[in-house]
DNA sequence: AACAAAATCATCCTAAAGTATGAATGCTTT
DNA sequence: AAAGCATTCATACTTTAGGATGATTTTGTT
């Protein structure tokens, strides 16, 4: 709506600064009839005003030219979830071992991480251990911020 | 320097654009006496062109007239973390709560977050109980899962 | 001022987690 | 075959976590 009134307002400016200009001109025709101006200054005079009319026009109505820019930031989603190789042959982790990490990091104690393994709770309990000194960890959850930290798990 | 330059050669233009219209208003002016045009018509031909001089001076003259817009796309990113308000909202953990969750998520243990808080382990313990009533969870690795799956902690 | 949350701390107790050490088994690799 | 590693399990012990309950103090709201 602002704009066609802006559009339309503009149109009616360009009108409005034509016609007082072609009375200017008729005057001008009047007086130089009378007083026999020269013919040059006359034209010059045309010239200088339709000149900065057409400035005023062009300024006018090239007004709003958008450039849109679109500024993207990278996207660390825990959907598309992209396992780190490097770190982890690095961290020389076992099957095992990290079986048992996401586990844990899913919220499951060692008792439940060692009924869905089919193994003795001790067993985890050593795989904890391994696990904590290959990490340079001392607890699970610094285990658990480590492994996420380093995207070794989801 | 191409600045300068760009901007001589628009005065340039400019000056070679108003010799030849100069030269056009003669040759009409010539005209005008031999086969005696009206003056009005003349009159027009002059303001039509120095209008269409001043549109084309004022484009080349206001040449990069972009209103930028930056638009940033959306994302999730680990860095700025959106915290999600509803979420936090319905589960109805107050300050001291989150404040011991997030100390939790980043591995530290009871007493730890107890000095760092200057409180109690005590007090943590007692946190920690209705952080899990809460959030009806069992351990603090299940309210460091389900609190970062509902984004209410980085 | 009165009331409701929130925050603090304590004590007692149980459960889970973590450490240390040793050992048996199976599977590769040399 | 021997050495190395992963996996398994056990026992004993210490530390941390968690549950239940009660109480005091702060703080914000009406």
């Amino acid at each position: 709506m602002a704009i066609h009134l802006k559009k339309y307002s503009q149109i009616i400016s360009y009108g409005v600064g034509f016609a007082v200009l072609l009375i200017i001109i008729k005057w001008l025709e009047i007086r130089f009839i009378v007083i026999n101006y020269s013919f040059e200054i006359y034209a010059s005079a045309i010239a200088v005003l339709f000149t900065a009319l057409g400035i005023w026009i062009a300024l006018k109505l090239t007004r709003p030219k958008f450039k849109i820019i679109e500024k993207e930031v990278l996207v660390t989603n825990s959907i598309d979830f992209k396992f780190n190789e490097k770190a982890f042959a690095e961290l020389g982790l076992s099957k095992r071992e990290l079986e048992v990490l996401q586990l844990m990091a899913n919220g499951l104690s060692n008792q439940e991480i060692a009924e869905k393994l089919f193994v003795s709770l001790n067993t985890i309990k050593t795989h904890n251990s391994r696990l904590f000194e290959k990490m340079e960890v001392k607890r699970r959850t610094q285990a658990i911020e480590q492994a996420k930290k380093m995207s070794i798990i989801s």
